[in-house]
DNA sequence: GTCCAGGGAATCA
DNA sequence: TGATTCCATGGA
């Protein structure tokens, strides 16, 4: 298998520790000269910083890397007048976009975000990723690159045979008949992804995802944010989330008990149909800080 | 030993 | 609808 390379020559918003660390995805991981590898689909790539310029090499096992950059790290977005129509909200925003300034929302596959962001439910980022890493282990498929073996997130059919047990050998603990139930939903086309990826209708989108075991509003709303779904306008709540959002706008004694509809509220008419980028700016300020 | 993590589902009012 | 409780696991 060959080695591709893409060269992105001075983007003006991007940075590796933004991306890869404000907890959109779990597969990309630091490496000792400060680059990240990661994989998504059947492409393992590196990306280094070099000046102002990012290289990437890696394997793509199926079409071009340079397309599959542009679709995956949302290239063909403009981010810059995105920020600035954010940092106008006030000044909270715009501290939080200077903090995280370089993120960009990637597009990852549909299935793998719905069972990565099942597994995260009660969770917290580093056991998400040592299960991701075991469940694509026992069941993805091998890719070597460069005297290191990687693995691919395992397809709805990779997972058809593997029981509930099999799951809570893996340590997902709780999470074992949601990840079996949503499967089998899945193969039996009880839903169908490639139907919500063509609905243009968001509410109809969010409302199919709510059917899958595991997948309540959060874990929903992170899905059309994160995935190629790409739905800018839902706000997932989670603690973080939750406590920030209290910090700033409502300033309850107990962040426990605040109502998630008045969150929501306060989203939608401070953020309108960016609520959701607004949402990971503050989730990564929050939690970094 | 206790608390917490990118919550959801079941139960009860 | 809305609030409570339980659910495995591992690290702090």
């Amino acid at each position: 298998m060959e080695e591709q390379q893409y060269i992105l020559r001075k983007p003006e918003t991007f940075n590796l520790k933004d991306i890869f660390e404000c907890g959109q995805c779990f597969r990309w991981n630091e490496q000792k000269d400060g680059s990240y590898t990661g994989i998504w689909k059947e492409n393992v790539v590196n990306v280094k910083k070099e000046g102002e310029d990012y290289i990437f090499s890696g394997i793509c096992k199926k079409g071009n890397l340079e397309e599959e950059i542009q679709k995956y790290f949302d290239l063909d977005r403009n981010y810059e007048n995105l920020k600035k129509k954010l940092s106008q909200k006030d000044e909270y925003m715009k501290k939080s976009i200077q903090y995280g300034k370089g993120i960009r929302i990637l597009n990852q596959d549909l299935w793998e975000t719905i069972i990565s962001f099942i597994i995260s439910a009660n969770n917290n980022i580093p056991r998400i990723k040592g299960i991701i890493e075991r469940l694509s282990k026992a069941y993805g498929k091998k890719i070597e690159w460069k005297e290191k073996t990687y693995y691919t997130f395992p397809t709805p059919n990779e997972l058809k045979d593997v029981t509930v047990k099999d799951y809570r050998a893996l340590g997902l603990g709780f999470r074992d008949i949601r990840l079996y139930e949503t499967t089998k939903m899945i193969l039996d086309g009880k839903v169908n992804l490639k139907e919500l990826e063509e609905n243009p209708n968001t509410m109809e989108v969010r409302k199919k995802l709510l059917t899958l075991s595991g997948v309540g509003p959060k874990v929903a709303d992170c899905i059309l944010l994160f995935s190629d779904l790409k739905r800018l306008e839902v706000f997932p709540i989670d603690v973080w989330v939750r406590r920030v959002m209290n910090d700033l706008y409502i300033q309850n004694e107990d962040e426990t008990k605040v109502n998630k509809k008045q969150i929501e509220t306060i989203a939608k008419e401070k953020f309108g149909n960016l609520a959701g980028l607004a949402q990971q700016y503050l989730f990564y300020w929050r939690r970094e800080a």
